[in-house]
DNA sequence: CCTTGATTGGACCCTGTAGTCCAGAAGCTA
DNA sequence: TAGCTTCTGGACTACAGGGTCCAATCAAGG
Protein backbone atom coordinates (compact mmCIF):
# COMPACT_ATOMS: atom_id res chain seq x y z
CA UNK A 1 0.00 0.00 0.00
CA UNK A 2 1.80 2.95 -1.21
CA UNK A 3 0.56 6.28 -2.27
CA UNK A 4 -2.99 7.08 -3.95
CA UNK A 5 -3.68 9.16 -6.83
CA UNK A 6 -7.00 10.31 -6.79
CA UNK A 7 -7.84 8.31 -9.12
CA UNK A 8 -7.05 4.83 -6.63
CA UNK A 9 -8.48 6.78 -3.92
CA UNK A 10 -12.12 7.04 -5.60
CA UNK A 11 -11.87 3.06 -6.44
CA UNK A 12 -10.98 2.29 -2.53
CA UNK A 13 -13.84 4.65 -1.63
CA UNK A 14 -16.31 3.11 -3.91
CA UNK A 15 -15.41 -0.58 -3.23
CA UNK A 16 -15.81 0.61 0.54
CA UNK A 17 -19.47 1.82 0.18
CA UNK A 18 -20.40 -0.84 -2.09
CA UNK A 19 -19.02 -3.74 -0.38
CA UNK A 20 -20.83 -2.35 2.82
CA UNK A 21 -24.07 -2.21 1.76
CA UNK A 22 -23.17 -6.01 0.31
CA UNK A 23 -22.30 -6.99 3.67
CA UNK A 24 -25.35 -5.53 5.97
CA UNK A 25 -27.86 -7.12 3.24
CA UNK A 26 -26.11 -10.37 3.47
CA UNK A 27 -23.58 -10.68 6.11
CA UNK A 28 -19.72 -11.37 6.26
CA UNK A 29 -19.74 -15.02 5.53
CA UNK A 30 -22.18 -14.44 3.07
CA UNK A 31 -20.57 -11.49 1.27
CA UNK A 32 -17.84 -13.55 -1.17
CA UNK A 33 -14.86 -11.49 -2.74
CA UNK A 34 -16.31 -12.23 -5.86
CA UNK A 35 -19.76 -10.77 -4.71
CA UNK A 36 -18.07 -7.56 -3.49
CA UNK A 37 -16.22 -7.29 -7.16
CA UNK A 38 -19.12 -7.74 -9.62
CA UNK A 39 -20.84 -5.19 -7.23
CA UNK A 40 -17.86 -2.74 -7.71
CA UNK A 41 -17.29 -3.33 -11.12
CA UNK A 42 -13.67 -3.91 -10.16
CA UNK A 43 -11.55 -6.86 -10.27
CA UNK A 44 -10.03 -9.38 -7.84
CA UNK A 45 -6.01 -7.53 -8.04
CA UNK A 46 -8.01 -4.35 -7.17
CA UNK A 47 -9.60 -5.54 -4.01
CA UNK A 48 -5.57 -6.82 -3.02
CA UNK A 49 -4.16 -3.53 -4.16
CA UNK A 50 -6.10 -1.32 -1.96
CA UNK A 51 -6.46 -3.69 1.04
CA UNK A 52 -3.63 -5.56 1.14
CA UNK A 53 -4.70 -7.60 4.14
CA UNK A 54 -7.69 -9.16 2.46
CA UNK A 55 -10.78 -9.64 3.52
CA UNK A 56 -10.31 -8.96 7.07
CA UNK A 57 -8.52 -5.43 6.22
CA UNK A 58 -11.90 -5.09 3.84
CA UNK A 59 -13.77 -5.88 6.64
CA UNK A 60 -12.27 -3.55 8.99
CA UNK A 61 -12.83 -0.60 6.48
CA UNK A 62 -16.51 -1.61 6.55
CA UNK A 63 -17.09 -1.74 9.85
CA UNK A 64 -15.82 1.59 10.46
CA UNK A 65 -17.32 2.80 7.53
CA UNK A 66 -20.90 1.48 8.53
CA UNK A 67 -20.44 3.26 12.19
CA UNK A 68 -19.77 6.05 10.93
CA UNK A 69 -23.03 6.16 9.34
CA UNK A 70 -24.76 4.55 11.93
CA UNK A 71 -23.62 7.34 14.19
CA UNK A 72 -23.85 10.05 11.76
CA UNK A 73 -27.77 9.50 11.62
CA UNK A 74 -27.96 9.70 15.35
CA UNK A 75 -26.60 13.22 15.33
CA UNK A 76 -27.15 15.25 17.14
CA UNK A 77 -29.29 13.73 19.91
CA UNK A 78 -26.10 10.97 20.84
CA UNK A 79 -24.09 14.20 21.83
CA UNK A 80 -26.17 14.95 24.36
CA UNK A 81 -28.79 12.66 25.31
CA UNK A 82 -29.37 14.95 29.00
CA UNK A 83 -33.04 15.34 28.44
CA UNK A 84 -35.66 12.67 28.43
CA UNK A 85 -36.70 14.40 25.45
CA UNK A 86 -33.34 13.80 24.06
CA UNK A 87 -33.62 10.32 24.61
CA UNK A 88 -37.31 10.18 22.84
CA UNK A 89 -35.73 12.29 19.87
CA UNK A 90 -32.43 9.59 19.93
CA UNK A 91 -35.15 6.59 20.11
CA UNK A 92 -36.86 8.19 16.81
CA UNK A 93 -33.66 8.82 15.23
CA UNK A 94 -32.68 4.85 14.71
CA UNK A 95 -36.33 4.16 14.68
CA UNK A 96 -36.31 6.31 10.97
CA UNK A 97 -32.52 5.64 9.67
CA UNK A 98 -33.15 1.64 10.27
CA UNK A 99 -36.98 1.94 8.56
CA UNK A 100 -35.50 4.04 5.72
CA UNK A 101 -32.81 1.18 4.93
CA UNK A 102 -33.35 -0.23 1.71
CA UNK A 103 -30.80 -3.23 2.63
CA UNK A 104 -31.60 -5.85 5.49
CA UNK A 105 -29.12 -3.65 8.05
CA UNK A 106 -27.22 -6.33 10.32
CA UNK A 107 -26.42 -5.61 14.06
CA UNK A 108 -23.09 -4.87 14.42
CA UNK A 109 -23.05 -7.28 17.08
CA UNK A 110 -24.24 -9.84 15.46
CA UNK A 111 -21.24 -8.84 12.58
CA UNK A 112 -19.20 -9.61 15.68
CA UNK A 113 -20.45 -13.16 16.40
CA UNK A 114 -19.95 -13.96 13.28
CA UNK A 115 -16.31 -12.92 13.57
CA UNK A 116 -15.63 -13.99 16.60
CA UNK A 117 -14.93 -17.83 15.35
CA UNK A 118 -12.45 -17.26 12.20
CA UNK A 119 -11.04 -13.31 13.30
CA UNK A 120 -10.81 -12.86 16.73
CA UNK A 121 -8.97 -9.90 16.15
CA UNK A 122 -11.63 -8.55 13.87
CA UNK A 123 -14.46 -9.52 16.19
CA UNK A 124 -12.76 -7.60 19.08
CA UNK A 125 -11.90 -4.51 16.91
CA UNK A 126 -15.80 -4.35 15.48
CA UNK A 127 -16.70 -4.89 19.47
CA UNK A 128 -14.91 -1.74 19.60
CA UNK A 129 -16.79 0.27 17.65
CA UNK A 130 -20.06 -1.06 19.25
CA UNK A 131 -18.58 -0.28 22.84
CA UNK A 132 -17.63 3.08 21.51
CA UNK A 133 -21.15 3.72 20.32
CA UNK A 134 -22.57 2.28 23.74
CA UNK A 135 -20.42 4.86 25.31
CA UNK A 136 -22.60 7.62 24.11
CA UNK A 137 -25.09 6.71 25.96
CA UNK A 138 -23.33 5.98 29.14
CA UNK A 139 -22.46 9.37 29.10
CA UNK A 140 -25.22 10.53 28.75
CA UNK A 141 -26.43 8.50 31.44
CA UNK A 142 -23.76 9.37 33.53
CA UNK A 143 -24.22 13.75 32.94
CA UNK A 144 -28.00 13.18 33.73
CA UNK A 145 -27.12 11.00 36.72
CA UNK A 146 -24.96 14.43 37.51
CA UNK A 147 -28.02 16.92 36.85
CA UNK A 148 -29.87 15.03 39.65
CA UNK A 149 -32.03 13.41 37.41
CA UNK A 150 -31.65 9.87 37.55
CA UNK A 151 -32.26 8.03 41.26
CA UNK A 152 -28.70 7.83 43.14
CA UNK A 153 -28.76 3.57 42.57
CA UNK A 154 -28.97 4.27 38.84
CA UNK A 155 -25.99 3.02 37.39
CA UNK A 156 -25.19 4.60 34.01
CA UNK A 157 -22.82 2.25 32.37
CA UNK A 158 -25.00 -1.01 33.77
CA UNK A 159 -27.89 1.05 32.35
CA UNK A 160 -26.33 2.03 29.01
CA UNK A 161 -26.05 -2.15 28.19
CA UNK A 162 -29.14 -2.57 28.70
CA UNK A 163 -30.45 -0.20 26.72
CA UNK A 164 -27.68 -1.24 24.01
CA UNK A 165 -28.70 -5.04 24.62
CA UNK A 166 -32.24 -3.92 23.77
CA UNK A 167 -31.30 -2.03 20.69
CA UNK A 168 -29.10 -4.40 19.28
CA UNK A 169 -31.73 -7.50 19.81
CA UNK A 170 -34.42 -5.01 18.45
CA UNK A 171 -32.18 -5.36 15.43
CA UNK A 172 -32.03 -8.94 15.21
CA UNK A 173 -35.46 -8.93 15.26
CA UNK A 174 -36.34 -6.46 13.21
CA UNK A 175 -33.63 -8.44 10.40
CA UNK A 176 -35.80 -12.05 11.81
CA UNK A 177 -39.15 -10.91 11.12
CA UNK A 178 -38.44 -8.57 8.74
CA UNK A 179 -40.88 -5.79 10.52
CA UNK A 180 -39.75 -2.46 12.21
CA UNK A 181 -42.37 -3.28 14.98
CA UNK A 182 -39.86 -5.46 16.87
CA UNK A 183 -36.82 -2.65 16.83
CA UNK A 184 -39.42 0.11 18.11
CA UNK A 185 -41.01 -1.96 21.24
CA UNK A 186 -37.11 -2.84 22.11
CA UNK A 187 -36.36 0.69 22.02
CA UNK A 188 -39.71 1.68 24.10
CA UNK A 189 -39.25 -0.86 26.68
CA UNK A 190 -35.12 0.75 27.19
CA UNK A 191 -36.86 4.05 27.88
CA UNK A 192 -39.33 2.89 30.35
CA UNK A 193 -36.67 1.19 31.61
CA UNK A 194 -34.09 3.90 32.19
CA UNK A 195 -37.50 6.19 33.16
CA UNK A 196 -38.15 4.18 36.35
CA UNK A 197 -34.56 5.43 37.22
CA UNK A 198 -36.49 8.65 37.15
CA UNK A 199 -35.92 11.09 40.16
CA UNK B 1 -34.21 -42.78 5.61
CA UNK B 2 -36.13 -46.04 6.86
CA UNK B 3 -36.42 -47.60 9.84
CA UNK B 4 -34.02 -47.14 12.87
CA UNK B 5 -32.18 -49.77 14.71
CA UNK B 6 -31.75 -48.81 18.86
CA UNK B 7 -27.85 -48.53 18.03
CA UNK B 8 -29.05 -46.36 14.92
CA UNK B 9 -31.13 -43.94 17.17
CA UNK B 10 -28.32 -44.05 19.74
CA UNK B 11 -25.80 -42.81 16.77
CA UNK B 12 -28.33 -40.54 15.65
CA UNK B 13 -28.57 -38.78 18.92
CA UNK B 14 -24.88 -38.87 19.49
CA UNK B 15 -24.69 -36.67 15.85
CA UNK B 16 -27.41 -34.47 17.38
CA UNK B 17 -26.01 -33.68 20.49
CA UNK B 18 -22.53 -33.28 19.75
CA UNK B 19 -23.30 -31.32 16.69
CA UNK B 20 -25.70 -29.02 18.97
CA UNK B 21 -22.85 -27.92 20.94
CA UNK B 22 -20.37 -27.43 18.27
CA UNK B 23 -22.84 -24.97 16.50
CA UNK B 24 -23.61 -23.18 19.61
CA UNK B 25 -19.64 -22.54 20.06
CA UNK B 26 -18.82 -21.93 16.23
CA UNK B 27 -21.94 -20.80 14.55
CA UNK B 28 -23.63 -22.27 11.56
CA UNK B 29 -21.08 -21.27 9.20
CA UNK B 30 -18.69 -21.82 11.53
CA UNK B 31 -18.99 -25.32 11.95
CA UNK B 32 -18.23 -27.54 9.19
CA UNK B 33 -19.35 -31.40 8.58
CA UNK B 34 -15.99 -32.45 9.09
CA UNK B 35 -15.99 -30.60 12.59
CA UNK B 36 -18.74 -32.35 13.49
CA UNK B 37 -17.91 -35.76 11.87
CA UNK B 38 -14.69 -35.65 13.99
CA UNK B 39 -16.48 -34.54 17.26
CA UNK B 40 -18.53 -37.59 17.02
CA UNK B 41 -16.60 -39.83 15.47
CA UNK B 42 -18.41 -40.59 13.04
CA UNK B 43 -18.02 -40.70 9.11
CA UNK B 44 -19.72 -38.40 6.06
CA UNK B 45 -22.09 -41.33 5.12
CA UNK B 46 -23.50 -41.64 8.32
CA UNK B 47 -24.14 -37.61 8.33
CA UNK B 48 -26.06 -37.91 5.25
CA UNK B 49 -27.65 -41.62 6.60
CA UNK B 50 -29.56 -40.16 9.29
CA UNK B 51 -30.20 -36.55 7.93
CA UNK B 52 -30.40 -37.04 3.70
CA UNK B 53 -31.16 -33.47 3.68
CA UNK B 54 -27.68 -33.04 4.57
CA UNK B 55 -26.46 -30.07 6.91
CA UNK B 56 -29.59 -28.15 6.35
CA UNK B 57 -31.89 -31.36 7.80
CA UNK B 58 -29.18 -31.10 10.30
CA UNK B 59 -29.24 -27.35 10.95
CA UNK B 60 -32.89 -28.60 11.57
CA UNK B 61 -32.55 -31.12 14.47
CA UNK B 62 -29.86 -29.20 16.42
CA UNK B 63 -32.17 -25.92 16.54
CA UNK B 64 -35.03 -27.97 18.04
CA UNK B 65 -33.22 -30.09 19.86
CA UNK B 66 -31.23 -26.75 21.87
CA UNK B 67 -34.53 -25.05 21.59
CA UNK B 68 -35.97 -27.93 24.13
CA UNK B 69 -32.57 -27.52 26.24
CA UNK B 70 -33.26 -23.78 26.43
CA UNK B 71 -37.25 -24.08 27.25
CA UNK B 72 -36.11 -26.74 29.90
CA UNK B 73 -33.63 -24.74 31.26
CA UNK B 74 -36.82 -22.25 31.97
CA UNK B 75 -39.45 -24.73 33.35
CA UNK B 76 -41.22 -23.86 35.25
CA UNK B 77 -41.47 -20.96 35.79
CA UNK B 78 -41.62 -19.96 31.68
CA UNK B 79 -45.48 -21.63 31.78
CA UNK B 80 -46.42 -20.06 35.16
CA UNK B 81 -45.32 -15.75 34.96
CA UNK B 82 -48.47 -15.10 36.24
CA UNK B 83 -46.93 -13.07 39.42
CA UNK B 84 -43.74 -10.40 39.52
CA UNK B 85 -42.17 -12.95 41.80
CA UNK B 86 -42.43 -15.24 38.49
CA UNK B 87 -40.99 -12.98 36.07
CA UNK B 88 -37.97 -12.37 38.76
CA UNK B 89 -37.59 -16.07 38.98
CA UNK B 90 -37.80 -16.66 35.67
CA UNK B 91 -35.20 -14.26 35.04
CA UNK B 92 -32.74 -16.05 37.07
CA UNK B 93 -32.99 -19.19 35.73
CA UNK B 94 -32.61 -17.85 32.66
CA UNK B 95 -29.78 -15.78 33.83
CA UNK B 96 -28.07 -19.37 35.82
CA UNK B 97 -28.77 -21.79 32.74
CA UNK B 98 -26.47 -18.99 30.54
CA UNK B 99 -23.72 -18.41 33.16
CA UNK B 100 -23.56 -22.38 33.42
CA UNK B 101 -22.72 -23.16 29.88
CA UNK B 102 -19.00 -24.07 28.95
CA UNK B 103 -19.57 -22.93 25.29
CA UNK B 104 -20.29 -19.83 24.39
CA UNK B 105 -23.80 -20.51 23.74
CA UNK B 106 -25.29 -18.48 20.61
CA UNK B 107 -28.89 -16.54 20.53
CA UNK B 108 -31.84 -18.31 18.75
CA UNK B 109 -32.25 -14.69 17.04
CA UNK B 110 -28.49 -14.68 15.27
CA UNK B 111 -28.95 -18.55 14.16
CA UNK B 112 -31.57 -17.22 12.14
CA UNK B 113 -29.68 -14.01 10.72
CA UNK B 114 -26.90 -16.48 10.11
CA UNK B 115 -29.38 -18.36 8.07
CA UNK B 116 -30.76 -16.06 6.62
CA UNK B 117 -28.78 -15.62 2.79
CA UNK B 118 -28.26 -19.24 2.15
CA UNK B 119 -31.23 -20.90 3.51
CA UNK B 120 -34.13 -18.93 4.48
CA UNK B 121 -36.66 -21.99 4.74
CA UNK B 122 -34.46 -22.90 7.72
CA UNK B 123 -34.38 -19.26 8.99
CA UNK B 124 -38.14 -19.29 8.91
CA UNK B 125 -38.18 -22.57 11.16
CA UNK B 126 -35.83 -21.80 13.30
CA UNK B 127 -37.69 -18.36 14.16
CA UNK B 128 -41.28 -20.45 14.29
CA UNK B 129 -38.71 -21.97 17.69
CA UNK B 130 -37.96 -18.31 18.45
CA UNK B 131 -41.29 -17.01 18.33
CA UNK B 132 -42.78 -20.11 20.66
CA UNK B 133 -40.61 -18.90 23.41
CA UNK B 134 -41.72 -15.95 23.34
CA UNK B 135 -45.46 -16.73 23.02
CA UNK B 136 -44.67 -18.39 26.54
CA UNK B 137 -44.21 -14.31 27.50
CA UNK B 138 -46.95 -13.09 25.80
CA UNK B 139 -49.01 -15.43 27.47
CA UNK B 140 -48.72 -14.61 30.81
CA UNK B 141 -48.24 -10.90 29.92
CA UNK B 142 -51.89 -11.88 28.77
CA UNK B 143 -52.82 -13.84 32.16
CA UNK B 144 -51.19 -10.85 34.38
CA UNK B 145 -53.69 -8.27 32.27
CA UNK B 146 -56.63 -10.30 32.79
CA UNK B 147 -55.89 -10.64 36.38
CA UNK B 148 -55.62 -6.53 36.58
CA UNK B 149 -52.20 -6.32 37.00
CA UNK B 150 -51.24 -4.55 34.49
CA UNK B 151 -52.24 -1.34 33.51
CA UNK B 152 -55.10 -1.07 30.74
CA UNK B 153 -52.65 0.35 27.91
CA UNK B 154 -50.38 -2.37 28.55
CA UNK B 155 -49.94 -4.54 25.05
CA UNK B 156 -48.63 -8.36 26.41
CA UNK B 157 -47.79 -9.21 22.80
CA UNK B 158 -45.66 -5.98 22.33
CA UNK B 159 -43.95 -5.95 25.40
CA UNK B 160 -43.05 -9.44 25.48
CA UNK B 161 -41.64 -8.95 21.88
CA UNK B 162 -38.98 -5.83 24.30
CA UNK B 163 -38.35 -8.35 26.22
CA UNK B 164 -37.45 -11.01 24.35
CA UNK B 165 -35.55 -8.48 22.25
CA UNK B 166 -33.46 -7.68 25.37
CA UNK B 167 -32.93 -10.96 25.80
CA UNK B 168 -31.51 -12.12 22.83
CA UNK B 169 -29.57 -8.58 22.95
CA UNK B 170 -28.00 -9.40 25.74
CA UNK B 171 -27.07 -12.82 24.76
CA UNK B 172 -25.44 -11.56 21.97
CA UNK B 173 -23.34 -9.04 24.45
CA UNK B 174 -22.60 -12.11 26.63
CA UNK B 175 -20.87 -13.38 23.89
CA UNK B 176 -19.08 -10.66 22.44
CA UNK B 177 -17.63 -9.61 25.40
CA UNK B 178 -17.72 -12.66 27.12
CA UNK B 179 -19.20 -11.63 30.25
CA UNK B 180 -22.60 -12.64 31.90
CA UNK B 181 -23.19 -9.52 32.74
CA UNK B 182 -24.73 -7.42 29.85
CA UNK B 183 -27.46 -10.19 30.15
CA UNK B 184 -28.10 -9.77 33.76
CA UNK B 185 -28.35 -6.10 33.11
CA UNK B 186 -30.81 -6.79 29.92
CA UNK B 187 -32.95 -8.66 31.59
CA UNK B 188 -33.16 -6.46 34.60
CA UNK B 189 -33.66 -3.41 32.21
CA UNK B 190 -36.72 -5.42 30.18
CA UNK B 191 -38.21 -6.16 33.75
CA UNK B 192 -38.02 -3.02 34.93
CA UNK B 193 -40.01 -1.94 31.76
CA UNK B 194 -42.73 -4.31 32.48
CA UNK B 195 -43.38 -3.39 36.06
CA UNK B 196 -43.63 0.52 34.67
CA UNK B 197 -46.76 -0.93 33.49
CA UNK B 198 -47.53 -2.02 36.93
CA UNK B 199 -51.01 -1.38 38.17
C1' DC C 1 -26.68 -70.63 8.44
C1' DC C 2 -28.72 -67.29 5.15
C1' DT C 3 -30.91 -63.39 3.65
C1' DT C 4 -32.22 -58.84 4.03
C1' DG C 5 -31.69 -54.38 5.38
C1' DA C 6 -29.51 -51.15 8.51
C1' DT C 7 -25.05 -49.32 9.53
C1' DT C 8 -20.31 -47.75 8.81
C1' DG C 9 -15.72 -46.16 6.62
C1' DG C 10 -13.59 -43.51 3.58
C1' DA C 11 -12.30 -42.36 -1.07
C1' DC C 12 -13.92 -39.35 -4.45
C1' DC C 13 -16.07 -35.32 -6.99
C1' DC C 14 -17.58 -30.63 -7.67
C1' DT C 15 -18.15 -26.10 -6.51
C1' DG C 16 -17.12 -21.91 -4.32
C1' DT C 17 -13.71 -18.86 -2.42
C1' DA C 18 -9.52 -16.59 -0.67
C1' DG C 19 -5.48 -15.26 -2.39
C1' DT C 20 -1.38 -14.88 -6.16
C1' DC C 21 0.71 -13.34 -10.26
C1' DC C 22 1.84 -10.97 -14.27
C1' DA C 23 1.24 -8.30 -18.16
C1' DG C 24 -0.65 -4.23 -19.92
C1' DA C 25 -3.02 0.46 -19.49
C1' DA C 26 -3.19 4.85 -17.42
C1' DG C 27 -1.21 8.67 -14.96
C1' DC C 28 2.39 11.60 -13.09
C1' DT C 29 6.83 14.14 -13.32
C1' DA C 30 10.85 15.64 -15.42
C1' DT D 1 8.90 12.18 -24.87
C1' DA D 2 11.00 9.09 -21.34
C1' DG D 3 10.77 6.71 -17.27
C1' DC D 4 8.66 5.76 -13.24
C1' DT D 5 4.63 4.49 -10.33
C1' DT D 6 0.05 3.46 -9.76
C1' DC D 7 -3.92 1.16 -11.47
C1' DT D 8 -6.52 -2.59 -13.75
C1' DG D 9 -7.97 -7.15 -15.88
C1' DG D 10 -8.18 -11.70 -15.54
C1' DA D 11 -6.13 -16.19 -15.53
C1' DC D 12 -4.43 -19.22 -12.20
C1' DT D 13 -3.52 -21.84 -7.73
C1' DA D 14 -4.67 -23.96 -3.41
C1' DC D 15 -7.84 -25.53 -0.53
C1' DA D 16 -11.97 -26.11 2.15
C1' DG D 17 -16.52 -27.75 2.36
C1' DG D 18 -20.88 -30.04 0.92
C1' DG D 19 -22.40 -33.96 -1.08
C1' DT D 20 -22.06 -38.80 -3.61
C1' DC D 21 -20.87 -43.55 -3.99
C1' DC D 22 -19.69 -48.15 -3.09
C1' DA D 23 -18.04 -51.79 -0.69
C1' DA D 24 -17.60 -53.83 3.81
C1' DT D 25 -19.69 -54.89 8.26
C1' DC D 26 -23.21 -55.74 11.58
C1' DA D 27 -27.90 -57.09 13.43
C1' DA D 28 -32.25 -59.61 13.35
C1' DG D 29 -35.61 -62.93 11.68
C1' DG D 30 -36.58 -67.33 9.31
Amino acid sequence: MTRLTAKGAATRGRIVEAATDLVLARGVNGTSLDDIRAGTATSKSQLFHYFPGGKSELVSAIAAFQMDRVLAAQRPWLDTLDTWEDWDAWRDAVVEHYASQTHNCCAISSMVTELLVHDPERAAEVDGHAERWCAYLTAGLRRMGEQGKLRADADPERLAVAVFAALQGGLLLMQARNSIAPLEAALDGALAALRSFRL
